[in-house]
DNA sequence: GAACCCATCATTTTT
DNA sequence: TGATGGGTTC
């Protein structure tokens, strides 16, 4: 097998019987999988219809089904790729029958699940305070996940009190999800293992055609995966799982780690392969990953090494707070660019959400173009729910919740008191609310609600009339003109509503999209594929920005310059793992710093705080344990202070950032990291430039063009002011690179509209002066104002 | 039914 | 700091 080192190889070639893959991080471990299908099919004569792949994400899928399909060519579209849920989801489609369901069955996502959820403490008469929906939601999660049934949970879990109003909620919930023909995403995997319980043909039919099975990312699988899993391997027994224990961060979501630990215990007749040469980093940067990971407890043993070469050292910066912490990274960032660096091969990789904040402020100032993953998802949006909401009413009449959340949307006169009637009549008889609406003229109170109620339901019945023929785009559309959705849209004028109309424009293509590509295409197909294959676009690959994201997202992913922001203790590890009295919370937390550690490929750059806001307090936080673990002479630390003071970075520049704020001025941000002098042959100086028709993307939402989107994060006039006053010269570059010429209307992210009215060549920059609608004229140096033309 | 004010409360997240 | 939810008022 070409370019297999020999564990790889051994790896491909063992398919009879069971295999355990310990892949450490960067060891080619999607390379031995596809290799390992090819090998299959071209030399073992196994028919790819024989074959399953399963994956957790629909990233991964893809990913597999690309290189799986371009390596082995035609036949190779029969390996099933799929996601555990889509696979189950599949199997549901066609046999829930035989556990009493029907096959329209709605998938509940988690706001579908909180909406049930707070029905549900409502009904039950509960505080939420005591019982909290996320807390209930992932209790209920955590009880399907070991395929406990609300009786069985009752009867596992102590007794209390609070047990007991919690195997309640449970019981209740499933009732509901029940009677409204729903299924929350454990309720795919679950009922599966149900239906393979009480239908063994049906088990064996699977077990018949799956006679391959490979598992990624075995160290994610929770216990109802586990068990689905072996049900299908049990025949034919030819189960590969790959994994890495190092890398197992989900435990939060369920995750199991013993399922891989002790899979030779499961299958004692298992073959173990390990590959532990890494082709992904630098030896200092694999040896700082080590050095943490070596105070995990309980690995598996192993330890990556590679070829490649020393490289730079890492760099630990503590910075004096967490602005100073993005500015310094933006100055690094600018570093690596002058030195030939792209912008897609640099990510910032921080612990929680909540510290993207302070480094976006710093990117728009220092106009880095950057792409966020993760965050809201493009399917969470209220437009996107609203409209699915009636697909998914359309679909199934017994979807209460969907249908609550779209019966006075656009406002039809169906207002919350007739819901409530209607709610109260609907559990009262049994029926769904749906039900409750066609019979509404008996149902006490609703007097003068009928006409209304009788045109929505009318309205309903002709989307599925649509629905019926099959044009599902038609429907769509249907919907967003009979409802008076879009008019209304229309109608509002503001920038608001015209993202929402574009974003119901890209479901739009999405819908047609399915239609066009999709063997058979039904809404109910359509409501799959948007519930599992939610938020496909989180990440570009091949746009010139920079990535920011949390560790968990970054896990499989891979890029030459990496930031690791926020190393300090209660941050990374959280404070919370640390309180926690699982003993393994804070080794999870060391794993995630591995994972982190060992995305980089050329340069990993750590960085603390002295000095941080969290919560609207600021605190001081300590370096983290993880920084100390790693030993001293593996580790550059940036001009640190031995005087007392904060800690500073001079490493890269002269002119240091910290060198006004030490001198009294105020935080410069417009300073930091800004344009030094170029030397005169210095090219890659243009950056600047090239940006400035740029676009900022908030990832996972619609395409968002217009700067101003960006522009309730802070960028204060003064700042504004201290950049005219400061820019200096920039690199040679003509008027026409900024998009826009005396005479052009133009929009900044914090004065608005205004008209170009002069731009003076300066210093290789240009002076701009813009008379500003509301603001007047300001004059400003255009690689700096980030004006785009209107 | 919308607009406002106050209190509260803050990991990680895919399907 | 900020988002969110409940309650109040018009």
């Amino acid at each position: 097998m070409a370019g297999l080192n020999p564990r790889q190889e051994e790896a491909c070639s063992y398919t009879e019987g069971p295999l355990l893959i310990l892949a450490g991080a960067g060891s080619g471990k999607t390379r031995v999988i596809t290799h390992r299908i090819a090998h299959l099919i071209e030399d073992k004569g196994v028919n790819p219809f024989n074959i399953l792949a399963i994956t957790f994400t629909n990233k991964a899928a893809g990913e597999m089904r690309t290189r799986v399909d371009a390596i082995i060519g035609p036949g190779a579209e029969k390996v099933w790729v799929s996601t555990f849920h889509a696979l189950c989801s599949k199997v549901m489609r066609r046999f829930y029958e035989r556990l009493g369901g029907t096959k329209n069955f709605t998938i509940y996502d988690a706001d579908d699940q909180r909406s049930a959820m707070k029905e549900v403490l409502r009904q039950l008469n509960l505080d939420e305070k005591q019982y909290p929906v996320r807390g209930m939601i992932a209790a209920i999660s955590r009880a399907k996940e070991s395929l406990l049934s609300p009786d069985e949970f009752e009867d596992q879990t102590e007794g209390d009190f609070r047990n007991r109003n919690i195997a309640r909620i449970y019981r209740e919930y499933q009732k509901r999800l029940e009677s409204s023909n729903a299924m929350d995403f454990d309720d795919l995997i679950c009922k599966t293992i149900d239906l393979f319980l009480q239908e063994p043909e049906v088990l064996e039919l699977y077990q018949e055609r799956f006679r391959y099975i490979m598992v990624d990312e075995y160290q994610d699988t929770n216990h109802a995966q586990f068990i689905l899993v072996k049900l299908l391997a049990a025949k034919y027994r030819n189960l590969c799982v790959v994994g890495d224990d190092d890398q197992s961060i989900y435990k939060f979501r369920g995750a199991n780690i013993r399922n891989i630990l002790n899979f030779e215990e499961e299958y004692p007749d298992a073959k173990v392969v390990k590959l532990e040469q890494n082709y992904r980093s630098t030896k200092n940067i694999l040896d700082v990953a080590n050095a943490v990971i070596a105070n995990n407890s309980g690995r598996k043993d192993k330890s990556l090494w590679t070829r490649n070469e020393e490289g730079e050292k890492v760099h630990f910066t503590r910075y004096r707070d967490d602005r100073g912490e993005a500015a310094g990274v933006c100055k690094k960032i600018f570093a690596l660019l002058r030195k030939g660096g792209n912008l897609q091969d640099m990510a910032v990789l921080y612990r929680t959400n909540a510290q993207s904040r302070v480094l976006e402020e710093q990117l728009i100032r220092e106009n880095i173009p950057y792409q966020l993953v993760g965050g809201t998802n493009f399917y969470a949006r209220k437009e996107i729910r609203d409209l699915v909401g009636y697909l998914k009413c359309v679909a199934n009449t017994a979807d209460d919740i969907a249908l609550v959340r779209i019966i006075n949307y656009p406002r039809r006169g169906i207002g919350d008191t007739t819901v409530k009637k209607l709610k109260d009549f609907a559990s009262q008889q049994g029926i769904s609310l749906y039900d409750a609406i066609r019979d509404c003229e008996i149902v006490p109170g609703v007097g003068r609600a009928v006409g209304k109620l009788r045109d929505f339901a009318e309205m309903m019945e002709g989307f599925q009339r649509t629905a019926e023929r099959g044009d599902l785009t038609r429907l769509y559309l249907d919907i967003l003109s009979v409802t008076g959705y879009q008019r209304e849209l229309e109608a509002e004028r503001t920038d608001e509503a015209r993202s929402r109309l574009e974003n119901l424009q890209e479901l739009r293509n999405k819908i047609t999209e399915y239609e066009t590509k999709a063997e058979e295409a039904t809404l109910v197909g359509l409501l799959e594929e948007i519930s599992l294959v939610a938020d496909t676009d989180s990440l570009e690959e091949d746009s010139d920005r920079l990535t920011l994201m949390t560790l968990h997202s970054a896990k499989g992913l891979e890029y030459p310059d990496v930031f690791l922001v926020g190393m300090e203790d209660r941050l990374f590890p959280s404070g919370m793992a640390l309180d926690s009295d699982d003993p393994d919370a804070e080794e999870e937390e060391r794993r995630l710093c591995y994972v982190g550690i060992t995305r980089a490929e050329k340069r990993l750059y750590l960085s603390a705080a002295t000095q941080r806001m969290t919560n609207g307090t600021v605190i001081y936080p300590d370096v983290s344990r993880f920084i100390h673990e790693i030993p001293e002479n593996l580790l550059v630390k940036d001009g640190i202070q031995e005087d007392g003071g904060f800690y500073t970075d001079v490493s890269d520049f002269s002119d240091s950032y910290y060198g006004d704020s030490r001198s009294g001025s105020s935080y410069g941000g417009a300073r930091a990291g800004r344009f030094e002098a170029p030397k005169k042959d210095d090219t890659p100086d243009l950056y600047y430039d090239e940006w400035q028709g740029s676009t900022f993307q908030r990832k996972g939402g619609s395409k968002n063009t217009d700067p101003d989107m960006e522009a309730g994060i802070e960028n204060d006039k003064d700042t504004a002011d201290k950049r005219d006053l400061s820019a200096g010269p920039g690199a040679s570059v003509s008027a026409s690179i900024f998009g826009y010429t005396v005479g052009d209307h133009v929009k900044h992210i914090k004065f608005g509209r205004g008209l170009v009215t002069e731009m003076i060549p300066c210093g290789g920059d240009f002076e701009v002066a813009v008379t500003f609608d509301e603001f007047g004229e300001k004059r400003m140096f255009a690689s700096l104002a980030k004006l785009r033309k209107i």
